[in-house]
DNA sequence: CTTGACAAGTTCTAAAAAGGAACTGACTAT
DNA sequence: ATAGTCAGTTCCTTTTTAGAACTTGTCAAG
């Protein structure tokens, strides 16, 4: 399976990481809730091939992720900004970073993104809850299905 | 910027992505939540090569994501299992999941992954909520800061 | 009015990673 | 003895990435 065919699977999982799931695209996001918006930038924060950043951009672009829209003319330049739908991947971003925090913290330096809750004012971490009963839930509390949309897609991938 | 330099990083979430900022990586985890656990299971239900899921396998082995163990003695069988530290990457593939429900579903299959929470018993999406006041929280409540372990690292990643 | 700088790319080659298929080794079941 | 299972390894080809230099449009300084 290449990934080229990732993203007609009528799995949204896969579909999801035929958009998001690679190295530098999470790492450029985490750079996009930060604020970066310019090629530049995320250049020389990143480390990052020229090549391989004008290719992932578009990407997102191209998956709506992303919008480029020009900040001046003459000459024209563009900046990068979550839509909606990109600022949606927050909890997926969030939860990295905690569990990043948590288990791969270097101890000489601490945890190097800090999120605040701006209504409370405080220092938090995401919890995550039930959308039903609002408990918060952990792997074992949660038994996972497949639903009609899996199909047995995932199962034969070599069929295709 | 090389991948093997990204874990000496001090900087939690460029450790994380190591780990599993990965396409295939991510995909395993996928299924190991929905309790696959051997070589030859993961192979056929994803469609990666073996001599990449061999590799990815020992990686989450190192990292201590996953242990294997064997489960059978003559010939010795291995099976690889989700770690506590594993376990607790459990909020960012339901929240992964989530994403590709809302964003990426293909109407004619509808969702392939559902989520039950177990002690209500109801069909649940996961809800990210502040740690410090409980309320659900979206990209736009938080404010994110560099913290202590940031130290202008990522920022000259050339440098090194 | 030429030189340099800047932003946002593109082009080139070499190195690394992934794909694809066949092969191994230690068994088990027919 | 023959075929099948599982957990890999080996070999070769194709694709992707790294790394550095080059391009294009524009402004600003000397």
């Amino acid at each position: 399976m290449r990934w080229e065919h990732l993203d007609q699977e009528p799995c949204s999982v896969a579909r999801t990481l035929s958009v998001i799931g690679d190295r530098w695209t999470l790492i450029i996001l985490r750079d996009c809730f930060l604020g970066v918006r310019r090629f530049e930038k995320f250049e020389s924060r990143l480390g990052i091939t020229r090549h391989v950043l004008t290719d992932r951009l578009k990407k997102l672009v191209q998956n709506d992720v992303l919008v480029k829209t020009p900040y001046q003319e003459k000459p024209r330049r563009e900046e990068y900004r979550l839509t909606e739908k990109g600022l949606a991947l927050h909890p997926v971003i969030m939860s990295l970073v905690h569990w990043g925090n948590t288990y791969m913290t270097d101890d000489e330096h601490g945890a190097p993104l800090i999120h605040i809750h701006k209504s409370c004012g405080h220092r938090m971490s995401p919890v995550t809850t039930c959308s039903h009963c609002g408990e918060p839930v952990t792997a074992r509390d949660i038994r996972v299905e497949v639903g009609a949309g899996w199909e047995g897609v995932v199962k034969t991938p070599r069929t295709e």
